[in-house]
RNA sequence: GCGCCCGUAGCUCAGUGGAUAGAGCACUGGCCUCCGGAGCCAGGUGCGUAGGUUCGAUUCCUAUCGGGCGUACCA
């Protein structure tokens, strides 16, 4: 408090910008600003338009985002839902605060769990042809892989029963593929994701890029034999055990492709590198990173999100998620259920650190009572009064903006002014959920604005002041609900 | 056993070492014949436990209890 004191002596007591000066708490200084440091930033607002909130915080810097990259083995569910909203708002966020972000989505197209899926469509083949095999322990049991096979038959027919098993099981597993790649895409299309690339593992072992990267890792006697079996020697950089790359059989496991990958995406020149992964996956963390830190690149510069596992529950039971068993909600039903808005927001509204409970009794129930038709609600409430009040809205030159001099007022503005900074925060700490709380924020400020204060009135002075905070605010509504992948609707 | 995440209000969750820890849901009572009542206003002794670091800890460290997830030549 005597260092605050001593500040305080020698700072004049006001000047423009501020209005007093105080001492507080355990040797706090608060400012005041002088009320009027507030106005400019309405048409700041009206002019920047769809660009408020942006900035080039970022200069330009190369971030890559991979996210989802489920096994295009089957349909995407609840999990990779939350991953889709998470990266996307993630994506949206980065690119908002002047970033320049890459959407990638990795098709893990090779190894074990493909030469399952070849063996499964192989047996609902042989199956669907009247024959009596047994579907493999290890399958994918899901009904969608029996249509999927219906929708093969209905092309070739039985022109696959006499061939070399081999071929078959190629030809079923690639046209499988492109059509659950496909599936994927529309999936994701219609929660409002699109990528910029969608990186095949299996290029990654027809280029001769995992093969390299083990002779490097060899060369750097970072490799050892053991039982037959290629290790990378992870514990050198902390992991808890070394990993296998090249199982006794001689082929590359998952993490030998990953490291081929991850190598990949820093000589493409991105300056960060950020995965979202389901908790599931969190001791593969260390060793990737380990890795990453073998070929000589810093391993801060790739960063791992861990999103808590969804869970789902439907009559107070919770619904065990299983490919392999084949059940599971999709996100196509979900986006059917609830829709995207509420879907969308609902995954991001939580940390990924939070574990996600999804009734989905009470989502369809209580939809209405979703926080996001809240947000909704003020910007379709504001788009009514601008319709039913103005044809078109004042000059901003020709406005008094000083007339703006009621609490609720004066709230709403220094929040529209918040958005930027919170932009920024949130994409610079990777955490869009606090964007959600700051359209919640913003739209209660609105509301509460509303219940006190009419825009509509004859004092037309004061009405066309209104009328811009009004208008700044949807702007700035919107906005965010945009980088929420939310739609802002005109009326509800 | 070891490792990672979580534990905050009745429930679901926010909370950048700082001031009196906040929202939604649920519950109770109010809101002008007026721009959309999907709204507003009012109502609350809660940081799992015990230590430590610090002027100051929900936040950092240690231990412990509880829940989840890992700990494959699966991905």
């Amino acid at each position: 408090r005597q260092i605050a004191q001593i500040i305080k002596d020698n700072m004049p007591d006001s000047s423009d910008w501020v209005s007093k000066l105080e001492i507080a708490g355990p040797g706090f200084l608060n400012f005041y600003l002088q009320p009027s440091w507030v106005y400019p930033v309405l048409p700041l607002v009206l002019e920047q338009d769809e660009k408020y909130g942006c900035s080039d915080y970022g200069q330009n810097s190369k971030i890559q985002v991979e996210f989802v990259s489920a096994n295009p083995t089957g349909v995407l569910h609840m999990g990779n839902a939350r991953g889709a909203a998470l990266g996307d708002s993630l994506c949206n966020l980065l690119q908002a605060a002047g970033y320049d972000v890459t959407r990638e989505y990795y098709i893990n197209d090779a190894g074990n769990q493909i030469e399952n899926f070849a063996k499964s469509l192989e047996a609902r083949y042989l199956q669907l042809h009247g024959q009596d095999v047994p579907f493999p322990e290890e399958g994918y049991h899901g009904e969608d892989l029996i249509d999927t096979v219906k929708n093969i038959i209905a092309e070739v027919g039985d022109k696959y029963l006499q061939v070399d098993p081999a071929l078959r099981r190629e030809f079923l597993v690639q046209t499988a593929l492109q059509e659950k790649i496909a599936a994927i895409k529309k999936d994701l299309a219609d929660f409002g994701v699109e990528y910029d690339v969608w990186f095949s593992e299996q290029s990654l072992h027809d280029s001769g890029a995992i093969q390299q990267t083990i002779d490097v890792l060899r060369e750097k006697d970072y490799i050892y034999e053991k039982e037959g079996a290629l290790w990378f020697k992870s514990t050198l950089f902390g992991d808890e055990k070394d990993e296998v790359l090249v199982r006794a059989n001689g082929i590359p496991t998952y993490f030998a492709a990953d490291i081929a990958y991850h190598r990949n995406k820093f000589e493409r020149g991105f300056k960060k590198v950020i995965n979202i992964w389901g908790a599931d996956h969190h001791g593969h963390v260390a060793r990737m990173k380990g890795s990453m830190q073998a070929f000589g690149y810093n391993p801060d510069n790739l960063q791992v999100i861990l999103m808590q596992l969804v869970r789902l529950f439907r009559g107070g039971e919770i619904v065990r998620m299983s490919k392999r068993s084949g059940q599971y909600v999709t996100l196509s039903e979900l986006i059917e259920e609830v829709g995207k808005d509420a879907a969308r927001y609902f995954f991001v509204m939580r940390s990924p650190d939070s574990h996600l409970d999804f009734d989905l009794d009470l989502a369809k129930e209580e939809s209405s009572e979703n926080p996001v038709y809240y947000v909704q609600y003020a910007h379709a409430r504001i788009c009514s009064i601008i319709k039913a009040g103005a044809e078109k809205l004042p000059k901003i030159e020709e406005v008094n903006l000083q007339r703006l001099e009621e609490e609720s007022e004066l709230d709403l503005i220094r929040k529209i002014a918040d958005l930027p900074d919170e932009i920024i925060g949130a994409a610079i700490n990777e955490e869009p959920h606090r964007l959600t709380r700051y359209a919640h924020e913003l739209a209660s400020l609105f509301h509460s604005f509303y219940n006190s204060c009419r825009v509509l009135i004859d004092d037309e002075e004061l009405k066309n002041a209104r009328l811009v905070l009004v208008e700044a605010t949807r702007i700035t509504l919107r906005n965010v609900l945009h980088l929420l992948g939310v739609s802002a609707p005109d009326r509800m």
